[in-house]
DNA sequence: CATGAATGAGTCTTCATTCAT
DNA sequence: GATGAATGAAGACTCATTCAT
């Protein structure tokens, strides 16, 4: 499967072995039944490991999903960062490169970035107010880019204050349809993509 | 509860009663946590009934949440179609409107429009392809007007394939996040999307 | 077993059918392998009932448990407070009838004097405290006792204070080696144990 | 803790390093929750080794409970029959010494004291029976003086036969309220406890 | 319509113990 | 001696659902 080879990328990066099937096992079954459709077996079985030796890794279901999102959300914001830093002074041009790399995201690791939206609920105290701030933070580069576009006149939306968000959902809500091999290559759903969000912000040249 | 009581009122124009009641635990219960988070016991005490009581109502808790769905999207299509219809000739303007009363049923039944979003991926076979049918129709209402102005050079994006899902997108993410009583009127919300929608179809006058 | 069928009349005399056989299976649970090494479904086996049943009586197991204990408190304490009101006015009289009425109910109902004393650690919170307090309660009735007896110079004992914890003491251990049908019968035994206690409180006629 | 360190040093005196710290550990741990609610890895953790590192002490959890048990009973059988031989031979005095050794050990090593008392119920077959006998030898002490006693003309109580129990079970009931540090101190509950045992065989000058 | 009692399969988690190193 | 990883069985408790009344 895509997705799993995709997320497994994102976990493997850090570590191999045990911890890191579990960490895949939980990514698939999680994004395939839901948090509370997943049973810690399910998990245990996809990890070929048995269901008590899970808890040697995670204390609990929750946690497991907290790394989930959190490694997801740390994933997000370094690419979105690191697109925006590199891109040059203007505004437009920093919102385009910060859409491809978020979308490039999506793409890359789609199941992460759909447990990473629609799981998260399921998360309570600390463990749900870490990762909400990372999430916040990475929409806060949209916030900000949009800011300076508005200031300096390049963008024109009578709205600004709810663009950020829009933009964001838009690019993660990719992850609830999106089927590699399909019509549209990962590259070609970037530009579409950026394209939408300037044309939002009523960007003018 | 703001959600609570507009759900019902959803709920409360076709039924009356202890079914009415259920049905509005039941929103209730699995827009609080989930469908699998939700127990049967859950709704049937948000109902006030007895657990086997519910039982003599819905055949399954699936058939709980797909009854929801359906009366949650029906009244969706319902109001975006008259609503388109009742708009002019004009794609813009038909755009608008569609925008608006998609944007004011999200405020209308917010927990409706979560639980639509975020838990027909519980339904299975014919209970779902019923509901994903009244969700494209839906959709398709904002395709046809895209394609209707893209025809007329009323619209000048380069990328009207996607630009529907997209803003159906924006429309229905709103439940996620929008609380009554909040900055935003729920007069000024759809205005500013019906703004991004057209914006970001490049919309010339 | 006679404890079973001592335990059953301490259980009945309030109610029949599942939750008094629940009751009566948990007794002779605990009172054997004691509440940690009994497993809720050794309860529900001893009841001939289902485990899932069992929660329909009883939310949790500690709440069985202080259940039981809190009947075996009630009535221990019923029984004493009633044979000292019955006794004269004599110090001595009203000791040797509420030891009488305290091993009476100590090899009527062994198991649940037993556990009483045995397993009452395992309960915490408010269920620890109302029990406690029941047990206070029968222990003050021998302090009281003592008191007025040494206020009457009945009693000539230097330690007063800690009497009435020893004679509790002495009597309820006799649920740690009684066997039904043994050497002493139950009158000689609370007889026995009577002297020991007024000879304990150095007695003088 | 004074539990803690008059168990610790019941133990050390007997073994220093790692053996030591995990019998202290599970005296510590059975005295708190209980034999079968206290687990293997508490035990471990309190003696500050690995779980897997207990096993290459003690083969069984049941094993633990075996030798805690046989060193506390051979400590109490000890100081009471040297406290007995260091008596002269007057009855009354033996038991006085008796009764004293015993409750001096019970403060010393309250924990052990109680653990052994309310655990032993949780060893089977032959760690039973060696546990059992020892605790047998030293109640037998306190038989074997009455019995002198009453032959003598000392001891007039007319049930010599159960007072040995009796005087048992008031001195080890002592471990399950005692606090250090309290009202009585050492001396005086010893002095106490004598005064009772003599009181209640009705002991004559 | 409505209910209380019942159940078998399943939930997450912990258990005592083993084994390779 | 010491450890981290592993496991099968069992722990308390909840689930959706059924049935007799």
């Amino acid at each position: 499967m895509n997705s799993r080879s995709a997320a497994a990328a994102l976990i493997s990066e850090t570590g191999r072995g045990t911890k890191a099937a579990i960490l895949n096992a939980a990514l698939a079954a999680f994004g395939e039944k839901g948090f509370n459709g997943a049973s810690t077996r399910d998990v245990a079985a996809g990890a070929g490991t048995s269901l008590s030796n899970l808890y040697n890794y995670f204390p609990s279901k929750s946690h497991l999903l907290a790394e989930l999102l959190q490694r997801a959300n740390d994933e997000l914001l370094n690419r979105t960062s690191a697109a925006v830093q590199a891109a040059g002074d203007d505004p437009a041009d920093r919102m385009r490169e910060a859409v491809k790399a978020y979308v490039g995201f999506v793409v890359d690791h789609q199941t992460a970035a759909l447990v990473a939206i629609s799981e998260i609920r399921y998360l309570h105290g600390e463990h749900r107010e870490r990762i909400v701030r990372a999430r916040d933070s990475t929409q806060a580069i949209f916030g900000e880019i949009i800011a300076e576009g508005v200031a300096q006149g390049r963008f024109t939306t009578p709205y600004p204050d709810g663009a950020a968000r829009n933009i964001v959902s838009m690019c993660s809500a990719i992850s609830t349809w999106y089927r590699a091999g399909g019509r549209l290559s990962r590259k070609a759903l970037a530009e579409q993509h950026a394209r939408y969000a300037l044309a939002l912000l009523e960007t003018r040249d």
